[in-house]
DNA sequence: GCAAAAGTGTTAAAATTACACCCATGA
DNA sequence: TCATGGGTGTAATTTTAACACTTTTGC
């Protein structure tokens, strides 16, 4: 069943989506073309509604899934959006999902349909979206800005081996300001959370740039412990 | 209509308030005593169902307002929770928010029938809860902790006129560690959101201390020049 | 005069900032 | 050999942390 389907509604709630991806050098964020009014042709976040028998984290989950085959991916629940008018047809309360994913890993299922594709496009330049979705990105995005400096979430968004300058440049381009290279690698290398591995970039015109992993485990153990991650 | 007067449901929403205030050097929640089952006789978080022509922040507000009289407190949105099986008697998806208030400013209201009284209960000794009403009190102090340290909103929480040694107090309270009084002087003062009164503590039998007010218009003025607060 | 909280500065250690040159690689 | 990004250290400044005694007031 589909939102548009309905008639007029009592109310119904949602999940909506906003699944970034870090390519090429810009954060983007996965949005599919909707096939149906309202909102014929304008993008907007992947988003469904949730079923009577189950809870609102799987919904979340089930839409990512349908999309991207994926699962295991980082994804928390962001703001709920219910103001009476914000769909045409009827009271949909809507509860938005912030998700980060290794846009690499992957690719983009072939949709149902109600969308006519899935797509990423650069958060920096976006036309206008369905409903309220440009709210909720605007508030996913401030979430992104925020959590990146206290949590350790950016390696979400990076393949499993990626040099400092693309953490550096993953860094730069969220929170929107150039960051110094010396000072940024001797602080992220002090929290003793990256391996570095005996392996390099390859076919780069230039010298090529070691390769680190997350180290995830260590920071599990010293999240515990207290520790806390602040870039 | 109350939510358990109501058959097994469909799906409904509610909202649940979260309402903080300090009093006696303790911090503590405003719970409702319930009078019906399920849950009859345990303390719970005040709630109702949202309304089909209001807003979430409209009706959190509401169920605020009856409870206390007292609008233009701080308040913001928390968390949905949705499990099929949180509500005994049907799905309902509550959305929680959270809020400061400050407790001398005002009396609480009788209470409709769904409820016997509302009281302050210290945070730190309270009986089981009704419903998941436990695990959504986590979440908030979890917040409310969180947020203290990076925005001024303790001062929601004291009386307009208060002494720096309250204040200190009342982080010490919520971050649960002792702090250093010079040192939290030196910062808090260094800001400059502060106002010296020329008011000292009346009826104490020690030194006087001097009254404060916070500086709220100076606080937005910085903060839309990129101030930021950070204990 | 005594109990109780108010008020006040300094020093050492740690963290942050600013800044410039040589190195390795592929074209 | 040149263009491109990789990689590295130091010094000045700012921030944080630790710490103890005198003052005022009511009883």
């Amino acid at each position: 069943m589909e939102i548009n389907d309905l008639p007029k509604l009592h109310s119904d709630f949602s999940v909506d989506c906003v699944v970034f991806g870090f390519d090429k050098g810009e954060l983007r964020i996965l949005l599919i073309e909707r096939a149906e009014e309202p909102f014929k042709d304008y993008l907007a976040l992947p988003g469904n509604l949730v079923y009577d028998n189950e809870n609102i984290d799987q919904a979340a989950n089930r839409v990512l899934t349908e999309l991207t085959s994926l699962n295991d991916v980082y994804m928390e629940q962001l703001y709920t959006f219910g103001d009476v008018n914000r769909h045409p047809q009827g009271r949909v309360i809507t509860v938005a999902y912030f998700s980060l994913i290794k846009v690499k890993k992957h690719t983009l299922n072939p949709l149902s349909t109600y969308a006519k594709k899935a797509q990423w496009c650069a958060v920096a330049d976006l036309p206008p979206l369905a409903f309220d979705h440009q709210l909720i990105l605007e508030k996913a995005y401030k979430r992104l800005q925020n959590k990146i400096r206290y949590q350790p979430i950016g390696f979400e968004l990076l393949p499993e081996k990626f040099t400092l300058s693309q953490l550096q440049q993953l860094y730069e381009v969220i929170l929107e300001k150039p960051i110094d290279k010396r000072n940024f690698r001797k602080k992220i290398l002090s929290f003793g959370l990256l391996i570095e591995l005996d392996e390099k970039q390859k076919n780069v015109s230039h010298r090529a740039a070691k390769l680190y992993k997350f180290n995830k485990t260590r920071y599990n153990n010293l999240k515990k412990m207290g520790f806390s991650f602040e870039l």
